[in-house]
RNA sequence: GGAGGGGUGUCCGAGAGGUCGAAGGUGACAGACUCGAAAUCUGUUGUGGGGCAACUCACCCAGGGUUCGAAUCCCUGCCCCUCCGCCA
């Protein structure tokens, strides 16, 4: 959310900004609605503040018999501010209906641009791996190493579904491993295991609602969401907070499974691991002082390439330009892994700077000073990684020749000494 | 799922239709005393909105209702605790 004073001071600005994004939105409707809103707001605090001290000077009587008329005016009174009330009440949803659906402002270092095509690549690492053989896709190497089954988990449940088995099971289960533990014991953060599903006040505080609820799954009984990414859950753990100064950066590394619709990815990466209804993540957290967020972003940023350099994938790191940042984001980099079998980058983390947008949204705040007024603090995330697609990853970067997949060193540990994943006998 | 008991300020805890934004204690901060500290004493100490300001409005889990007036009464929901059932 963005503030309020803020826009109405700088209405052209806030304009301009948003309009980068790449869609066009009139700030009219916010300008009518906040005068009206204001102008209620005052009328009935007057009639309020008439009432009050009406009211104890009734109290002060004894015989209520001499009040008669002044009890009358006051129910009166009474019947006009509730009448004055539930207009406000209505412009207030309608006025908070176009506060919670502006974007947040990007940030002046994010590229001006209208699309995907417009992100400006800031680095490279690593150096693509030489095959004398033709690379295969990630879902041939796992289907014919029995390591995936995408057939069955259509079957137990339907598309964009995965089954693991075997040492492919136990391979996402050592990227989770092995991602939580370097980011516990490496880069400071702490772990935490959320809920995976949350309610709607969590939703709305990091900003999934109320625009993208057909991305989210329902559940039908309590009205609980499943969440598209750890992001949710975990920066909602200080929703309603007044945190201590001295406690930031706080910093949260957390597992979780992500569910998401993939509503309107309709015919995209339809085969393989890329883009499922449910994958999982290690998500990294950051709640920070406002004036470390810029910093900040390049240290989360750095964690997760930390992952991908350990693993040594090849990947290189975007800063996405306004018309490709999310709705919540002022700056985001992605990273972007090698990926042999497309011949392509993708995605496999996105790391974002929402400045002070959620932390408005959700109430999440500090004391700069002991007595001083509570301030947003800013809140950033990223993916360390996407555990699906880093597995992608290593399948088609690390693929032999022969159909096995040497398993990167690092993970080794982690898979009881297995060195590379082989063919077994049916 | 059934039966009870609760949700008040940093925390504990009073309150029970009017003078309550809320007693008392506790914690924190400032001052006095002290060489300094402890103890003691004094003062300050919630959040949000509107207004240039004086000031004003709202908030005692949330949302409705009764009333001239509600933390206090009524209804609904959420959360917590105890017992029974069920269950990993």
């Amino acid at each position: 959310m963005l503030d309020i004073k803020y826009i109405r001071d700088n209405l052209d600005q806030v304009e301009a900004a948003l309009a980068t994004r790449g869609s066009e939105i009139s700030l009219e409707g916010f300008r009518e609605l906040d005068k009206r809103r204001r102008s209620l707001l005052t009328e009935s605090e007057n009639l309020k503040a008439l009432k009050n001290s009406v009211s104890e000077e009734i109290s002060r009587v004894k015989d209520k018999s001499t009040v008669k008329d002044k009890i009358a005016e006051m129910k009166d009174v009474s019947v006009r501010i509730k009448t004055l009330d539930d207009e406000l009440k209505v412009v207030e949803e309608e006025f908070a209906a176009i506060l919670m659906t502006l974007p947040n402002l990007p940030h002046p270092t994010a590229p001006i641009g209208r699309s995907e095509a417009d992100n400006m690549v800031v680095r490279k690492w690593g150096t693509l791996p030489e095959m004398n053989f033709e690379p295969k896709s990630h879902w041939d190497i796992g289907e014919s190493l029995g390591i995936l089954d995408f057939e069955r988990a259509a079957k137990i449940t339907g598309a964009r579904f995965c089954l693991y088995k075997g040492a492919g099971a136990r391979l996402e289960r050592a990227l989770i491993n092995f991602m939580l533990e370097l980011h516990t014991n490496e880069h400071g953060y702490v772990e935490v295991l959320p809920p995976f599903m949350v309610n709607r006040a969590s939703m709305t505080g990091t900003g999934q609602l109320p625009k993208f609820e057909e991305d989210l799954f329902r559940l039908a009984d309590p009205d609980f969401l499943l969440i598209p990414t750890a992001e949710v859950p975990v920066t909602n753990i200080h929703r309603d907070e007044i945190l201590k100064k001295s406690d930031l950066p706080i910093c949260y590394a957390a597992y979780t499974p992500c569910f998401r619709r993939e509503a309107g990815s309709y015919g995209k990466d339809t085969r393989g691991l890329i883009r499922q209804h449910q994958f999982n993540k290690v998500e990294l957290v950051r709640f920070v002082h406002p004036e470390k967020s810029q910093a900040e972003l390049e240290n989360l940023t750095g964690h997760a390439e930390k992952v991908l350099q350990l693993l040594e994938l090849p990947y290189r790191v975007l800063n996405l330009c306004t018309g490709d940042i999310g709705f919540s984001s002022c700056k985001t980099f992605d990273l972007e892994v090698w990926l042999p079998g497309q011949g392509q980058y993708r995605e496999i983390s996105s790391c974002s700077s929402f400045a002070d947008f959620q932390a408005r949204r959700a109430s999440i705040r500090y004391r700069e000073e002991e007595k001083s007024k509570p301030e947003f603090v800013h809140t950033l995330n990223g993916s360390g990684l996407a555990v699906g697609r880093t597995v992608v990853a290593i399948l088609e970067n690390y693929q032999q020749a022969d159909g096995s997949v040497v398993i990167p060193s690092v993970l080794r540990p982690y898979m009881g000494g297995l060195e590379r994943i082989e063919k077994v006998p049916a």
